[in-house]
DNA sequence: TGTTGACCTGTGAGCAGCTCACAGGTTTAC
DNA sequence: GTAAACCTGTGAGCTGCTCACAGGTCAACA
């Protein structure tokens, strides 16, 4: 197999395929007539790899780390378990932040519903965002005094 | 004020500032003895207009936008209201898949409680992360037929 | 046998939004 | 005068791809 048909195979881009052999993800062979890169069987079984934990919210630096241990025939699922609670951690971190961006944005377009379009002018750009600004921190505090 | 100063005054770093500075985000003049960059109070409003921008979820080019437009002294609000939107689109569908990804990963790790570690075997490299695909299609299809 | 055109290849560069490294200029205290 | 501390701008690096592109390969047809 070469790209094309490992890339349609698993539904990626030629691109990505490329991506993971040129970072040493994946490791195909030399086909000896034309030089092309040819992916053999455990090639593939690499790619399945890397797809299913990347799904898993892996990232390339930890499954190249999985794979250096499963080369050396040690089993990497103690690392895994490791790995995958730090992952998770990030990703609820950057889930509350990113319900807290959505939060704020909702109540900009609310509040900037009643408010009309200005000009710029001195130092203000946009009276909107920056009207916005102290609003938030008005009612922030209203909120620490009640 | 130099860019120590200005950092320091926003919360921010010098490389930040640095960074906005070099794509034209703001344009300090330049102290004609030693060739430093100095910002003024309009710059200075401008870094608050970006913070605030940046809370907001607008990207670098949405603030080059906006700042084009308040530059020329067009009112950039309409433009604000329809890039807050789109954003916000953007931020929601983030949100969504962060919250599959997080999923995921905590019914990963609840299965891979009761499972052992396992030596990596021919073509399989971690069987906790390989047998998971196969536990996460079988439920798919399983609550597809019933 | 030659040639056209489709397809294939590897590699360099680009994306966002910073962040870091670094060589060299400036200032200040002694 | 000089050493240390601080400042500067700029090039490169981060993640995880994605795109662009020059050039090699191959099948079909004249």
């Amino acid at each position: 197999m070469q790209v094309t048909e490992l890339a349609d195979t698993f539904g990626v881009k030629k691109d990505t395929v490329r991506y993971y052999t040129r970072i040493g993800l994946l490791r195909p062979s030399k086909s000896s007539n034309n030089g092309y890169k040819f992916y053999a069987t455990p090639e593939q079984s690499r790619l399945r790899f890397i797809l299913s934990a990347r799904d898993l919210g892996f990232s390339i630096e930890d499954i190249k780390q999985i794979f250096s241990e499963s080369d050396e025939g040690k089993t990497p699922c103690p690392t895994v378990r490791v790995l995958i609670e730090q992952r998770l951690q990030e990703t609820e971190q950057r889930f509350i932040e990113m319900a807290r961006l959505r939060d704020r944005m909702q109540s900009a377009i609310k509040a900037w519903d009643h408010m009309p379009d200005k000009a710029p002018c001195s130092n203000v750009i946009c009276h909107l965002i920056e009207d916005f600004e102290l609003v938030q921190s008005d009612t922030k505090n209203s909120n620490v005094q009640t």
